[in-house]
DNA sequence: TCTAAATTTTAGGCAAATCTAAATTTATTT
DNA sequence: AAATAAATTTAGATTTGCCTAAAATTTAGA
């Protein structure tokens, strides 16, 4: 159906996809697909003879239906596969996007879906990302940072912001796993750092990089 | 490490090569990888290249010991995700190939060593065919068929020679499934069809091209 | 053995996806 | 508003894997 390419440029496209409407730049996406910007524009001009996205010289892209429903599956398959991976695996979180890479370009609906039923059906991928279903629909996802939490608040861990394994293992290392409930005790206005109780009682101190990167909700 | 065509290239020769000792013809992968022989015969010039194999002009050619560790490795990967296919995710024996096809290239040693401790180190794939262990080791199996039983003899069927979807298909409807005990109660020296009662006390006819498509061991 | 048939290889090309270097367009600055 | 900087596109190549058509080699048949 679609290429191992063509899904990687349209899932970067999404990605990249701000609600301000304004089109993602060919720059952007070398950045996030780790390529030329010469070789972006290349790829535009066939995914757009493909209707898979809408491209004006020197404006910017944005995906058409088509290219979003693409875009979307394939979201759909890398996520699952990572939950595949950890909980049945039992891979750490921080290992599974590179293999999960390779996995989202299996072609197969049939597949796709019976792995999404001998996984239950999960909602949230092993970082907190949520899976769309097979309609392409996404539930929501607190898009509230640890750092708009307040002294005396308990939030619980939802998901990551950033992704990069050095983090998720730093994570690991704090033993913050998602569903940890994190009492606020202390903000530094200095450096905005923040000083939290874990259920088990230990006392943490987070950075605003830290914080910054953690999903939660107030309990 | 290796691209999904040398993977597939490695695989057909190693499936293609024999025990007499002759080399694999340029026509024969062709023909198994439903490409042109100049085609093969440009790759064949590549593999040799990078001593995957051992090419001599109009000679056919044969696997160096690290053509033959690859293509065990991906006859490997292939039988293991068979099995998660038709153990796991409930498809059917005769949909699974398909989607080996494409999953047997996924790259991480981690991912297929993890893959067969999940699913217990199956010896066999849905087919009954052998799955070699990470040293590259395949467990033995019968080549026995059934066309060899006599009259009076009891066979288990261990494994199936064709493994064509429409084969298979046949085989579930009889449902002839690998562990049955075949008796075998006549044999027609006309046709060299046999009528046989399977252990729900069923009796089937089987032509001689099903019987020697099947793989048993004598009870 | 000598010729016809089959097999295999060479030659020349094509499409996908990438690259570098140069040209063009847009954005920013003074 | 002109000049410089940044972003983007074009032009021309490269690599991988495949193709067709023609040439070369091997095998098989009379």
């Amino acid at each position: 159906m679609y290429t191992f390419t063509e899904e990687n440029y349209l899932k970067a496209i999404h990605h990249l996809t701000d609600n301000s409407g304004k089109g993602v730049s060919t720059n952007a996406i070398a950045e996030r697909l780790a390529t030329k910007p010469a070789s972006v524009t290349d790829m535009l001009k066939k995914l757009s003879d493909k209707n898979l996205l809408v491209y004006k010289k020197y404006q910017g892209v944005s995906l058409t239906a088509e290219g979003r429903t693409v875009a979307i599956r394939t979201v759909r398959k890398h996520r699952l596969w990572e939950v595949f991976l950890v909980k049945k695996l039992e891979f750490g979180w921080e290992e599974v996007h590179e293999i999960a890479e390779q996995l989202e370009h299996i072609q197969s609906t049939k597949l796709t879906d019976k792995l999404d039923e001998f996984l239950a059906y999960p909602k949230y991928d092993p970082h907190g990302d949520p899976i769309p279903d097979r309609n392409g629909i996404f539930p929501n996802r607190s898009d509230q940072t640890l750092t708009e939490c307040n002294v005396g608040e308990t939030a619980i861990l939802k998901g990551v912001k950033d992704t990069d394994p050095e983090f998720l293992k730093y994570l690991k290392k704090l033993n913050l796993t998602l569903g940890e409930e994190i009492s606020i005790k202390e903000k530094e206005s200095y450096d905005n750092s923040m000083c939290v109780e874990l259920s088990d009682s230990t006392e943490l101190n987070l950075s605003q990089q830290v914080s910054s990167n953690l999903y939660i909700t107030v309990k």
